[in-house]
DNA sequence: CGAAGACCGCTTTTT
DNA sequence: GCGGTCTTCG
């Protein structure tokens, strides 16, 4: 980004200016002021796998069962009100509810005091502790500062923004009223994650004297590709309205392909980018395979492998998630900051050092007594012989070695002193004996970690980088041509000329659990993900979709999406190739088309096809009850039906829980 | 304490 | 169907 602005403005400097993610610029502002919410300036910023752990730990002493009570919604709960800028002072008991067992605000309350415990944030907090020393006329001297500081602001992506990055941009912006925002409310596609399409559609309140500049001239796109993308949007109900045109020639109509199953789809597209290629001298590295979620982008690799057509895999696992390069954090974490009890928990038997459980769980209780960080309390149980013998030399020896480490910070080159600690710590040892295939691979990970931390000025910077920026930017230079595959999330804001659209599928592409979750709202933003999928492709865009799908291992059938059905049919092109009737699009399949063309590929179903257009994925089970329906039973109460396999059924109950049940035991409502 | 096996939940999307 | 977590046993 700096470059390209860089560039733009000619090779003028952009060093100094506050450019970044709001995480990145609010965190670098926290740790400026970090003493005025009680925190140091080496504060740790926790990614939402520890902020889980921690959730999970304190539910844990409130004795919640985690199946009635699932930490991870007690999490969403306390990042949905992180989103808004609520702390938990601005919570009352009715607010809360009665989730968690009515202790929902008591999570949130305990969380907060944990967190600053362990000198550390989450990512909710980066905003909201700024929010809070900035709102707090005690502290009116560092606003008027900022104010002095940052004279224009200028916010990308603006319908993504939530309440709390809002408030943060506006208590900024009070300064000057020199605020540009850029955004469009059909792409909004973040409203799971807590983004307000309501920022951008109440700015002109917001901002007095704000002007609107409407861009309705796209640059990117043909006319056949606005054109389909504008009809899908145009069923949105919740948005501003605008008519896109374009310069452009009409160009290609919309490719609508329906197809038997996934292995089928992965065939045609993998088939399709190699004519472009070959044929069209399109690059590899301007098509792209947009899916909905994660898991369909199995098969195309598995294609593309097979046919030796380059691919990569964005947003996939990451580098930073991956064990050994989260243990390796963890020490260093620890040596940075000594109370991030987290790290400390994660690497204290890590290797094998014998101290188990039961004395983990003896330094937390005594932690709590003495209310004082995991480290200080074991290097005081140490020091007056609290431990047993063996335990006791043991971790005696590991705090002299954090110690050691520590006082090498500041002398000794950063990626010097992470490979020793990785070394002495018998870290490294361990996956260097490890037999196991993948322990290779570990070893060279935990290499390209220190390698990569060169770049950067210190250790503390590194970490920075890694909790704010969780990407692998590993140079995939070996072959610089490839098709991308990604989720339509990660292709916002890229562009490229030629896009395909796999698993137009009611259930998967609007995804049910968005509809579930979300209602006519949830549908919304489905079709707006369908918007920015289409809206992605300059000359040329393929739709498709399946009759056959494979979920959780078993075969499902599928209908075309509702949005295939809303794609106008001047603009677009519909194949027919898989014995379905007239226009590919039907809302039927012809499951005659299917056995006789497709007698020996068909997956195994032990139902007969006739019944399949009853409801979404479904698959009549014998008493009529069918996949998505919902149910009641006697003693588990309601719940939905969420897989059939002939009368016996896969139920999800309200209480989170799953069961199979026969279907005699339960009623349809 | 560790290994092996059962079991469960998961597939929406992520700064 | 898989991978992570929990349970059980030695």
């Amino acid at each position: 980004m700096k470059e390209r602005i860089s560039k733009l403005l000619g090779g003028a400097p952009v060093e100094g200016w506050a450019l970044g993610t709001f995480h990145a610029l609010a965190a670098r502002m926290l740790r400026r002021h970090a003493e005025l919410v009680g925190l140091t300036s080496s504060f740790t910023i926790l990614d939402q796998d520890d902020a889980l752990r921690l959730v999970k730990q304190i539910c844990e002493t409130k004795n919640l069962d985690p199946k009635k009570n699932p930490p991870k919604m007690a999490m969403a709960m306390i990042d949905r009100w992180k989103d808004k800028a609520l702390s938990p002072t601005d919570i009352n008991q009715r607010e809360a509810g009665d989730v968690m067992g009515g202790q929902m605000l008591a999570i949130y309350t305990e969380y907060q005091a944990r967190l600053k415990a362990l000198n550390a944030c989450d990512f909710g907090d980066l905003l909201l502790q700024c929010i809070l020393i900035l709102r707090n006329p005690a502290n009116a001297q560092i606003l008027a500062d900022y104010h002095r500081r940052f004279k224009y602001i200028m916010v990308d992506e603006y319908q993504d923004t939530n309440v709390a990055q809002y408030m943060w941009l506006r208590l900024l912006a009070q300064g000057t009223g020199n605020i540009c925002c850029v955004g469009d409310d059909d792409q909004s596609i973040y409203g799971w994650r807590g983004a307000e399409v309501g920022n951008i559609l109440k700015f002109e309140r917001d901002f007095v004297g704000a002007k609107v500049i409407r861009l309705e001239q796209n640059y990117r796109s043909t006319g056949h590709i606005l054109g389909a993308a504008s009809g899908v949007i145009a069923n949105n109900q919740d948005r501003l309205g605008k008519t896109l045109w374009s310069d452009d020639e009409p160009g290609e109509k919309v490719r609508v392909q329906g197809l038997w199953d996934g292995d089928a789809e992965a065939r045609y597209i993998a088939e399709e980018i190699e004519t472009l290629q070959k044929h069209r001298g399109e690059k590899l590295r301007n098509m792209a395979v947009l899916v909905r979620a994660g898991f369909q982008m199995r098969e195309f690799e598995e294609r593309f492998i097979q046919m030796a057509i380059p691919y990569r895999v964005f947003g996939g696992p990451r580098f930073y998630e991956r064990a050994e390069v989260r243990d390796a954090l963890a020490y260093f974490r620890v040596v940075v900051q000594p109370a991030d009890d987290l790290a400390f928990e994660r690497i204290i038997n890590t290797p094998k050092r014998g101290i188990g459980d039961t004395t983990v769980q003896n330094l937390y209780a005594e932690s709590r007594v003495r209310n004082t960080p995991l480290t200080t309390t074991a290097e005081q149980m140490v020091a007056a012989g609290l431990l047993k013998a063996r335990v006791g030399t043991t971790i005696g020896s590991l705090m002299k070695d954090f110690d050691r480490w520590r006082s090498l910070l500041t002398t000794m080159n950063h990626g010097e002193l992470a490979a020793l600690i990785l070394d002495e710590s018998g870290y490294l040892a361990m996956w260097q004996a490890d037999k196991s295939p993948e322990a290779q691979g570990r070893v060279e990970n935990l290499k390209e970690l220190i390698a990569g931390m060169e770049e950067f000025e210190s250790l503390p910077a590194f970490l920075e980088h890694v909790s704010l920026v969780m990407e692998t930017q590993t140079a995939g230079t070996e072959n610089d041509d490839y098709v991308s595959l990604m989720t339509l999330h990660g292709a916002k804001g890229l562009e490229f000329n030629c896009v395909f659209l796999p698993g137009w599928e009611e259930g998967l592409f609007p995804s049910q659990k968005s509809m579930d979750e979300s209602g006519l709202k949830g549908l919304e933003e489905e079709r707006r993900l369908a918007y920015v999928g289409i809206t992605r492709a300059r000359k040329r865009a393929y739709i498709s979709f399946v009759a056959n799908r494979r979920m959780y291992g078993n075969w499902i059938n599928a209908l075309p999406s509702r949005f295939v059905e809303e794609l106008p049919e001047d603009h677009i092109e519909s194949g027919q190739e898989t014995g379905m009737h007239s226009s590919g699009r039907s809302k039927h399949w012809d499951s005659s088309g299917f056995t006789s063309q497709y007698e020996d590929r068909k997956p195994k179903v032990d139902l007969p096809l006739s019944g399949m257009t009853t409801s979404n994925f479904t698959k009549p089970s014998t008493t009529g009850i069918a996949m998505g329906d919902v149910v009641t039973h006697p003693t588990f109460g309601q719940g939905r039906v969420i897989h059939v396999a002939g009368s016996k059924l896969d139920i999800r109950f309200k209480d989170g829980s799953t069961k199979r049940l026969l279907d005699s035991f339960v009623q349809k409502v």
